[in-house]
DNA sequence: AGTCGGTGTTGACAATGTCAACATTATACG
DNA sequence: CGTATAATGTTGACATTGTCAACACCGACT
């Protein structure tokens, strides 16, 4: 009876949408998703999500930001963890960032790819992206109040090490790494690469 | 004659496509060339392209490649140019390659997005951008030969330098980067930044 | 009981990718 | 030079899809 609209025909058709548009972009990329085959697997009619939401690129930005949620909730939780250095933390945030991209590749790329979205409710999505972003601010600051690297604006060291792991992710998920290769291994000594880098810096 | 079909009705309606759909892109994106839209601002019907190309996707998967050609003949060209350092070079290759995608942000993301691409001509796009890649893998040997950095393997080295680079395009294109903030001074930033990191890093 | 807004359905329409049948034109070949 | 043949382009048609409008249903509140 407020913000999340609850069960009335359906039963909670709003989250359903929402959880069943992923699992479709899961299992078969977000180009499945359609309004039609929503309504046939969840048993309403086509136009059905159109209660819920305003159209097909508002349902997936709302799967997309979901997305977010799920990992900042993932980096969070490393952050919140046992007291580790923090150099270790800011590996972790790294690796496990690359994780989630490698274990959910159409999800991610939804989330930055923006494969399907045509409205102005990315601004929604950039603020979503920016959030995570301030995580990795802020554990770029706590490193450096630890002395581990130049204290000069992390703004700018943080886009670095986003840029890195990105990268690396939409590289893996595009297939441009060689399949042979150890991801894992790559991830982690991509992220130390970065943070040696980082450390290193002589100029601003 | 041979494998570029020449011009017969139009002229050369195969490359006027290219080139039309590319400029739309540029324009307006990707979502925007439509098969139907292509005809009408070329003067031909909408079914024509069908002559040149198996479906949209592969004129898509074209264009894709031309634009991996115009990048790799820029970077290519880095390498020709008076002999400076290794550094420099590499340096200038990573600035050159952001660049690129700044310069052409929907280009890029047809690139290596795959917004609308939904054939299995990919393996022939991930060939052009491999292709790419051996370019960067190329100047990281050079740099190692003149012992700028350690000589682990240079692939390893290059997938963090392209996916630093690779990934700071991408934020920037999807306007994750504050508009506020300084592209060139952050392109290089990041490509001295993970030189660094290179440099310095201890272990493979 | 009756009203009303929230929810779901069906019918319809426009845009689009694509194929088939047909038309036209360039090139090869006698 | 004239015709056959393949390359190129056109039109008609169809299925898929997103979306809207008109209608139907259902639960809550008076």
């Amino acid at each position: 009876m407020d913000s999340p609209p609850r069960a009335y025909h359906h039963g909670d058709l709003r989250t359903a949408l929402l959880d069943e548009a992923a699992a479709m972009i899961t299992e078969s990329g977000a180009q499945s998703v359609t309004m039609r085959s929503l309504g046939l697997r969840l048993g309403v009619s086509r136009s059905a999500p159109y209660r819920h939401f305003e159209d097909k690129s508002a349902l997936l930005v709302a799967v997309a930001k979901a997305g977010f949620r799920r990992l900042g909730d993932r980096v969070q939780a490393i952050g919140a963890g046992a007291p580790r250095s923090s150099v270790e933390r800011l590996r972790r945030l790294g690796e496990e960032y690359v994780r989630f991209a490698v274990e959910n590749p159409a999800h991610y790329r939804l989330m930055y790819g923006k494969e399907a979205l045509t409205r102005q409710d990315l601004p929604e999505l950039r603020e979503a992206a920016n959030a995570l972003f301030e995580q990795v601010v802020d554990a770029i600051r706590a490193h450096q109040r630890r002395g581990g690297i130049k204290r000069q604006d992390p703004r700018v060291q943080a886009y670095v090490a986003w840029s890195a792991v990105h990268g690396l992710a939409s590289l893996w998920i595009d297939g441009q790494i060689q399949a042979t290769d150890d991801i894992d291994g790559l991830i982690r000594h991509t992220t130390r690469t970065v943070l040696e880098g980082i450390r290193a810096h002589p100029r601003a």
